[in-house]
Order: C-alpha cells, then sequence, then structure tokens
DNA sequence: TTCTTAAATAGTAAAGATTCCTAACAGGAG
DNA sequence: CTCCTGTTAGGAATCTTTACTATTTAAGAA
C-alpha cells in the first residue's frame, strides 16, 4: 500500500481502469492491513453493491497480485490475498484459523538453503500453525468435558 | 518409513486391518520417498487395482497422516501427502510443479517467533517457490519466442 | 472352521473454490 | 461523440474434498 498515491492514481498507474467494481474491491483490499479471500470480499461488498460478481472479485484480485499490490498464498486449500506485500511471514490458528502477520525479519537477509543455489527463487513463504492464546485456553477447558 | 518394520506389521501397529486397498496404497506411499496427491495415488493405482475408490484413498491416507506415518501440506491448494516425516522444508517449481524436499536443518533448532510466544505451535511449514533447474534454463531459450 | 461384529469400502451425491465462456457493457482516447 | 478494447455478470464447467449409505470383509471368538 502506498501513502502517496489514492487508490484511483494506484490503479492508474498499473493500467487498471477505473471501474466502479475495481474501485470498490480495492477501498476494502487496499486501504487496510488484512487477509482476505475472494468469497471474504464478495461477502462484504455485495450488499451494498450489487453489481458485483465472484467473477470480477476472482479477476481483480488476481489482477492486484499481478500488479504487485497483493500478496498471494494458499491457507488450508484457500487462497487469501494480504495487501502487507513486505517480506512476512504468517501464523494461523488451527481452531479458529485466524491469520496474524509476523514482523518481518529485516535483520535477517533473504535466506536460500545452498541445495536452492541452481533455482531461481522467486518467493519464500514460511506459516506457522497451532493454537492461538484464545483457543489454547478455551482447549485446555474444553479438555474436561471432551 | 521404518526400516525395522514391513508394511503388515507397521500398519498393526497402528491398529489397521490389513486390507488389500490399505496394503496397496501403503505399498506405493510409504515405500519411497516421495510427495503424493490422493489423485496421483488413484491415478497409478487404479488400472492394476480396479478395487480401489478415489474415498478409499482419501481415508486411506488420512488415515496415515493421523498415524505419523504421513506429513502433510498444501501446495498450490492441493493436499500433498509426504513419506518423509522428519522436519524438513520444501520447494516447488512454479513451472512444472515438481516439488523437492530440502535436507532439515538439525543443527538449527526450531525456531519461534518471539511473537508467538503465547501460542501453542504446532508446526512450522515453510515453502520455497521459483524455477527449478531445467526449467529455469527453457524459460531462459522461451523469452526469445515469447 | 464357522460365526459375529465393527471397521472398511465403493459408489454416489454434495459442497466449495476456482476457472472458463460469452454476450453485453462501459472507460477513456481521439 | 464515437469507437475500440478492456471489463463485467451470469452461468456452466472443472476440480478437490467430504458426506452419506448400503454392502462387504478382516479378524477375533466360539
Amino acid at each position: 500500500m502506498s501513502m502517496m498515491h489514492d487508490i484511483p492514481t494506484l490503479l492508474r498507474s498499473h493500467d487498471l481502469r477505473l471501474t466502479p467494481q475495481r474501485l470498490t474491491v480495492a477501498g476494502l483490499v487496499l486501504s487496510k492491513q488484512a487477509h482476505v479471500t475472494a468469497r471474504g470480499v464478495y461477502q462484504q461488498l455485495k450488499d451494498d453493491h450489487p453489481a458485483l460478481s465472484m467473477n470480477t472479485v476472482y479477476l481483480t484480485l488476481g489482477q492486484f497480485e499481478a500488479c504487485g499490490l497483493l500478496q498471494r498464498f494458499e491457507m488450508n486449500g484457500n487462497a487469501v490475498f494480504d495487501s502487507n506485500t513486505a517480506r512476512h511471514d504468517h501464523a494461523s490458528c488451527s481452531r479458529c484459523a485466524t491469520i496474524i502477520d509476523l514482523p518481518g525479519e529485516e535483520d535477517e537477509p533473504p535466506w536460500i538453503p545452498a541445495s536452492l543455489l541452481d533455482w531461481q527463487i522467486q518467493s519464500e513463504q514460511r506459516i506457522w500453525t497451532g493454537l492461538c492464546p484464545a483457543c489454547r485456553t478455551d482447549s485446555d477447558s474444553a479438555q474436561l468435558s471432551d
């Protein structure tokens, strides 16, 4: 996300026409740090914007990813789009499915294992899975009844 | 994979009945270091074993995972089962979809970021994506025609 | 060996995510 | 204003995975 551009300028700079649908989706996914799925975007917008189809959501998110405006990763078999395009990792709760960003290791240089020296690495993804603080507590007390 | 048990013994030790289907799937996925998908297993076995359904493949792989005989991870939206159950990372070619194991960092202790200290971490997954050596070469020459 | 029972299986249906297809539509340059 | 091309909605299609159910069967007991 860029502080120096409003959304129309940002889209125009990537040769994307300023359609109402695109502006709507952009307003949602580029304006705050969040992890969204195609379905999530559609659900949040469809009431206020009946002229919006799942198809367009998929296309738009894909275009934003191609432009580098969003970062895409897979979580539990679903595509998740992240407006935080800086290098960072994720953690996901295996119980409530919450996803959080982990602060990037700016001090730790992008490290590539020696066995990949003859590859042309494009990206790295790291995901920790476990119980978030809230679910860990719930799980502890649930053990009495389970 | 255990060197000290044959497959029937291994299955029995996990309270799994020795059905032909289960033995067949086990023979394929537990006998060599490989990454398989449910569909891949089914495709490889269905000709020689007509009495095998996708459903059974899914169930069997799921049971093997529950027993700790296989490790499961997601790649490109598909479930992948790995007979290498030791802690290790993966790299995947974005062009030919090949998946390779990266030698585990036995020297590097399981590292958990400070922001997850109040989580109960269950697993960590790290995936590098890029062009494998073969595809990188193909891609270089393809640029002339693309 | 035969019996018994719970586990396992095949087949089908269903659910959910994503892509494909196509005709209609509309942004924006000229 | 007009035209061209990118964009969109809607529906169909594809693919993966899970759910359901009647039937079969492994394996221990008699």
